[in-house]
Formats: structure tokens, sequence, C-alpha cells
DNA sequence: CTCTGTAGCTTAACGGCGTTAAGTGAACGC
DNA sequence: GCGTTCACTTAACGCCGTTAAGCTACAGAG
């Protein structure tokens, strides 16, 4: 009967219930702050319950952060229409900086901290523009390459993405982790990003008007 | 009597030994491995003992992180001879990413890792090239900028320093982190790491010949 | 020389963590 | 009706950082 199905109903609503709470937690206080304890209590179960549904705490915070890649290659796809593939380039790096700075606990789990050495990745998905944030710009690096928009020493699209990756990540992970230093007098976000992608564009696209 | 001298004399000797087993634990296993209990262990106290010499956990592993620093900046100094200042620049550039790569547990730690909300820095030495790299970098840049090396539009070395900084950082992290990764085709750290400069250089750099 | 205070250490404990073992009770297929 | 399976519970293990309380050796005061 369908009696079955109606339990894997329910079981994927606790699943859901789970992952909800963890993402408020985790949202809301960071990765330290999501222990199976809390999340166990803002479902009102006991924390074991959450190992009927998720291997461990990782497997659970993985779900977590795949979710979050979805949301960034869906951000990149609202820059997919710019038909100049050198101005959507621009706007891919803009993209990526506003998503870390609206959603940094986001970002920390996603590029900040390393995968555990057994880590067995999803990899449905891969190499789709829609769904593979990184596949989004090596499309669109190659795009530009093929319009002949880059100096001749950069052949590689997966190199030249992943210095401008680089380049932004840099800016972005410097500020989520340092921004507070009193050491250093840090220039606003928004300033290092832009000379940022200023400095790497002007430095790998063939100019077009050699005024500098 | 030179007995208060001989107390803290053994004083210090303890705390030594205490940053000696931090320090070894840490580089062999990293941040987690540094437990309070292992540390002790290693010395042959208990755990609280500890806690004679340590505020806590976090101004122990500062402590240590302090010195990193300072070997950083003593890194640094093995360029400052080069006379140039835009190739004393790049060699900057290369000695920190070789610095990261000979000593990622320290990274980690040195940039990878917040400070705590409360936390109070040192400040001496702040702004002394031979013990500050932050400063180091700057006074390169100002250098170089003082002899017209750079396009008009990078006035601020401050700004100029961060998005310099931030590239290599960008470039380091990501291997850090996500090296083992099999989404991502990775090429080598190397590689990366000379393209940005290449891409920064040339972004950034007045051209001599504009052969691009 | 005795007394007092304190520096440096110990043991015991608290409250947290992720995770596992064992048990319970209800719903299921037969 | 009966045994099985599934979703869950309680109890516990072994970690963790940190604190409280106590102990001992010794410096300095009287």
């Amino acid at each position: 009967m369908g009696s079955s199905e109606r339990r894997e109903r329910e079981r994927l609503k606790v699943r859901g219930k789970i992952l909800d709470a963890a993402r408020k937690l985790f949202i809301q206080q960071g990765y330290d702050a999501v222990t199976m304890r809390k999340i166990a209590k803002r479902i009102e179960y006991s924390p074991t319950a959450i190992y009927v549904h998720f291997k461990d705490k990782e497997t659970l915070l993985r779900e977590l952060c795949a979710e979050d890649f979805q949301m960034l290659a869906t951000a990149f796809q609202q820059v997919a229409m710019i038909e100049d593939p050198v101005e959507r380039l621009r706007q891919t790096g803009r993209a990526y900086v506003d998503f870390a700075v609206r959603y940094p606990n986001h970002y920390r789990l996603m590029f900040m901290t390393p995968r555990p050495p057994d880590f067995q990745e999803d990899e449905s998905g891969k190499g789709d523009v829609q769904r593979d944030a990184y596949a989004f710009v090596v499309a669109v690096v190659k795009d530009a390459m093929a319009k002949g928009a880059f100096l001749n020493e950069w052949k590689d699209p997966d190199l030249l993405a992943q210095v401008l990756w680089a380049g932004v990540h840099g800016v972005v992970t410097l500020h989520l982790v340092l921004a507070k230093d009193k050491w250093l007098d840090w220039r606003p976000l928004d300033a290092t990003a832009q000379g940022m992608l200023d400095a790497l564009y002007r430095g790998v696209l063939r100019q077009e008007q050699p005024n500098g």
C-alpha cells in the first residue's frame, strides 16, 4: 500500500527539519555553534535521532554546503544573459564578492573549511553550468578566449579561471578573517575588490585602447 | 638574593617547554590536535599547570603565532637588499608563497583563523619593517611608487599592497583548503601563483615595452 | 627561628562536545 | 497473530577547555 510512501515522506520531513535547524544555527552563529545537541533541542528530538538521517555531523554540514553551491551557481545564472563575455566575466567577479559578503558563514564553510580526507563528493551536476559555479566561470573564460579577449600567454582556461577566482577569493577571505585586526589599516572591501578586478583584467585582457 | 631571578628563570624554562610542546604538536598535526591535555602530557605536567603560564589556549596559540609573524618578516628581509623596488616586490610575492607552502599550519593560524573578538594585539614592532611583514610590503610598494613604477590610478600604497597581498593569499588558501578536491581540475600551485603575479604586475605596472 | 603569604603545581570536577550501544514501542509484511 | 524492521530514546564513553580547591616549598617579615 501507499504506507511505505507515507513513511518515506515522514522521513524526509524530519530530515528537512534537521537541515533547517542546522541551517538556522549555522547562519546565525557560525560553524562552531552548530552542535548535534543544539540541533536536536531545536527540533525537539534527542541528539542521537539525527544519526538516523545523517551519518555524522560532517555529512550533515556538507549537505548544507551543497545547497549553498547551488545558490552560488544560481546567482551566477543571473549574469549569464550578458552577451559580451568580457563584461559577463566582470559581473561574475562582482557577483562572487557579493555572495561572499551576503553569506559569510556559508562562504566559510564552502571555501575556507577543508574537506575531511575521506570526503566523497556528489559528482552529479559537475560541469553543468547551471549547477557548477566553477564550470560557469571556466565557460565564460573560454567564451572570452574564443573571441581573442586575452593576451596570448593565456591559453589555459582553467588556469586563468583559477587565477581570477583566487584573486577575489583572496580579497574576500582577508576581510572575513582579518577585517577587525587593528594591526592593519584596512581599505574597504569594495575598494580592494574593485582594485583586484581592475588590476587582474588589465593584466590579462588584450588592451583595446592602450591609454594607461 | 638572586633567588628571585632563579625562580624567574625556572618559570621561563617551563613556559618555553609549553611553547615548544605546543609548537611541535601544532606543526605535526595542526590546530585541532593542539589540546591542553596533549601539551601537558608531553611536558609531563598536569593540564592545569599550563594555566599558570598562559591565560588560556587562545593566548598560547597567539604567542606561537607572533613568533611566526617574526619568521615571515625575517624571510622578507632576505629580499630587502634587492635594489630595484619592482624586482624586490616580485621577490616578496614569491617569498610569501614559499613561506605558505613551507609552513602550511603556521599559515593557517596566521591568516586563516579569525582572532577572537577580545583579542589584544601586541603592537610593539608595528610599522617596523624588520618585524612587521605588512609594513615591509607597504614600504616596497611606496618605494616603487616613488619611482613612478605604477599606473596613475594606483596612488594609495595600502590599497595596492592589500590587493597584491590578497592575490597571493587567494592562490595559497585555495590550494591549502581545496587542493584535494576532485571536483576541480587544479593547476599546480606554482603555475597559479606565477600567473597571479604576472597578471597583477602587468595590471598595475606602467608598461616598459608595450609588446602585449 | 617562626610565621605568613604566595608561587607553582596537583587532583577533582563541571559542563560541553561527537558518537556509539542497547533498548523500546509502534507499524509493517506475511 | 507473529516476527521483523524502523524511528527513536536513554545512557554512556572518551574527548575537550577551564575552574575550584588544596598542597607544598620557599621567600621575606617579625
